[in-house]
DNA sequence: AATGCTCCAGCTGAGC
DNA sequence: GCTCAGCTGGAGCATT
């Protein structure tokens, strides 16, 4: 201190350093995406893996909502797309409304799912058999689409992920569906007016 | 022609008038927005429903092959985290891997779904009448949750979208599977290190 | 009110209609900036003057502070490259050190620049005056080059408004100091390491 | 490689862990900025300099034709706002219009400037001349404001890099100068109609 | 012409 | 309640 001509340089000269630093490790960082999808992978699903990968529980759980939000809201405003909803969004669908209204829950107290309920129908030695069940499905050549439990079985994730992680330690040498199929663009041509809403 | 001067002035002015225009609309949105969020919807799904909204057809099946791609990738590296596989994912794996390879494929010929086959096993008025019978359900006070199709058949997506359309219609009043749940955040504390990779 | 998914549909259908008109003024504005380039003007310093353009006073006082203090501490970095000192940073670097000094420093009354004291040594009039010669300077054919007012004299600034002011309103068609001389760039190569930190 | 599984998590590991160590230097950067900032200095000013010092020659000298041209285009504007013109914008004024038209240039061919003439009419030992005599200036107790050298000459900003360079290496203890004197923001109120277009 | 990168501004969340 | 910084999304720009 009592030279702030100093100070102000060093502060300078740390921080392009740091930038320095900072740049070369977002070239390296570019240059793995880049190896990456000379392999065939999708760079925007890699980056998208990578910040999945690095969200801390909470983020997560968030993250999990929101995507169950959007499927409520789409669900609502007819924009589904012939997907069905997922887990998160029927539960969210399944609360009551007005939880201090009498007159209406009066005749079917009992299945009032209460907005945590219905999930856990399953012990979890119950889920561990289904995802081991998918390990050895996968390993006797079942596919993916034969999942022998029904949708909104927390059974069925459990065997998804078995068949997954099986699948994927074998010799699959090449990734035939991991790569984009339509890379195409449709050139949006100039035949719709600049503004609609002139 | 003939005057760069007034050119010039005649450009910046456009298009400041043009800026002017664009911010006051931007201003409008964010009053819409706040307007939906007063009324207890969530502004950034809502964000996300419109940018659904105005995405053409091209666009939102690249969205939707993206999505698929993303659980096809976190199937792999066992980040599913209890969510089942999607439809569309579901199909992605089961595409043969090198379709051009007889050698391999000679023992299953039969039942190589060949990227886009196993979907469509029911007719259009199938579909049609799940849908119907999805907002008659929905009428009669079945749950969303009681969908009678099982995963993966594309009448329970169908199902879902007439359930959705009749109990949207009716006169819910206050959005209570709308709002978020857990607005915290734990503020992730200083008792880290500021760089764990040092 | 009473209907949430009326609501719903209708702040999504309000917003995404916004967004259309914003969009097709986006668009609008980039024609115009195409339009200017293809005229000759550089895009880039185009949306610099329409920033400028549309900012109010406070913004203008702040951002010329924001440039005075960065030839301060270009100065003080060894980087003015050149390029003398501007009068705001002049006036900066006279700001008398420490303004705590003994009661309102009387030891030098006159002297004290007290921030903002030395611009106005010469009254408004003959601020006009000079504007009035550099429009009278410019017809009779004088260069830019040749402002006969020294730096720092306020009437400098006046007289190359005068300057400007005639020379933009002849008729000189194309714009020749306009253009960008360097397009290029020299591709930086590859034969610096990725990181030079390594 | 065979392994597409592994393959992926290993991509994905890596990224994660670069972004890691990315952050964490963003982290650091923020911390030093934090401390400048601490210390009285300006923390955009401190980026805006470290930008400007991690600049190539051909960035530097990109950014400096930029500006210049932003000053030719605020001149034609009528945008000064009292600064005059610098240097290199009264070069661009000087630039002949059409040098290839020969009615209009025959009556005054030795005082073209021809683009880049002008600057240089003092040798290099009359620049380091004026740069020691600023040095010695300061020393002796001269304000930066009294620069003996007019505008346009070269040695004006040479005297001025030595002013600053002996000032600045003193023992100066608190910056004075450094520091914003408006950090204000006039509340830009509502009595403006939100779209003055309407 | 299409792709990828870089920059900027607007939005969101925290902090006083 | 307001200010501010971080950040994500989009637009411009250069390249192949």
């Amino acid at each position: 201190m009592g030279d702030a001509h100093a100070q102000l340089r060093s502060f300078v000269e740390r921080i392009a350093r740091l930038e320095d630093e900072k740049a070369g490790i977002a070239g390296d960082i570019k240059d793995v995406k880049n190896e990456a999808a000379a392999q065939g992978f999708d760079k925007r699903v890699i980056t998208q893996m990578v910040r999945e990968y690095r969200m801390d529980e909470h983020e997560r759980a968030a993250q999990r909502e929101h995507e169950a939000m959007c499927e409520v809201y789409r669900a609502n405003l007819g924009m589904l797309g012939g997907t069905p909803l997922g887990d998160a969004a029927r539960k969210r669908f399944s609360i009551v409304p007005p939880p201090d209204e009498p007159d209406e829950a009066g005749d079917a107290p009992a299945e009032q799912p209460e907005a945590e309920a219905p999930a856990p129908e399953f012990p979890p030695e119950d889920i561990d058999a289904a995802r081991e069940r998918g390990r050895k499905d996968a390993r006797s050549g079942r596919k993916v689409i034969e999942n022998p439990y029904i949708s909104d079985d927390p059974r069925r994730a459990a065997w998804d992920e078995g068949w997954c992680a099986e699948t994927g330690s074998d010799g699959m040498d090449i990734p035939p569906a991991y790569r984009r199929t339509s890379p195409k663009k449709p050139k949006k041509g100039d035949d719709q007016p600049a503004r609609e809403a002139a």
